[in-house]
DNA sequence: AGAGCACTGATCC
DNA sequence: GGATCAGTGCTCT
């Protein structure tokens, strides 16, 4: 299965603010299993500040990664802009991650 | 061409 | 319940 890295950039414009979705879900939404390389579009991706890469983090709640960092003084400044757009995080992980998760569909 | 990775689900302990 | 294995597809070296 080949995933469609335009439909990722695409998906991730379409993440309104305040909520977030995961790799899961747009590897599901593209018909595919692999999540990680959805991770190194997103790392790579040509629109960085363009595409709201920090709005999508990992299926068990936590952040994922930012900017090339897994963890470090990006992933803190991750969790500041989620917060600041209605995002609750709690240590590594969103809090409420339910509510503000989406899927897009 | 080969290795790595911002992941996930299934096993193994 | 945590640790490890296997599968996956794109990017970098």
């Amino acid at each position: 299965m080949i995933i469609k890295k335009e439909g990722v950039y695409l998906l991730l414009k379409q993440i309104p603010s305040g909520k977030v979705t995961t790799y899961k879900a747009l590897a599901n939404l593209l018909h595919t299993k692999g999540y990680r390389a959805i991770g190194q579009i997103v790392k790579n991706n040509p629109f960085a500040p363009i595409v709201p890469c920090h709005r999508v983090v990992r299926s068990d709640g936590s952040l994922g990664g930012y900017m090339g960092q897994i963890s470090g003084p990006l992933i803190q400044k991750k969790k500041k802009l989620l917060l600041h757009e209605g995002v609750v995080c709690e240590g590594n992980k969103i809090r409420d991650f339910k509510k503000v998760f989406t899927d897009l569909k």
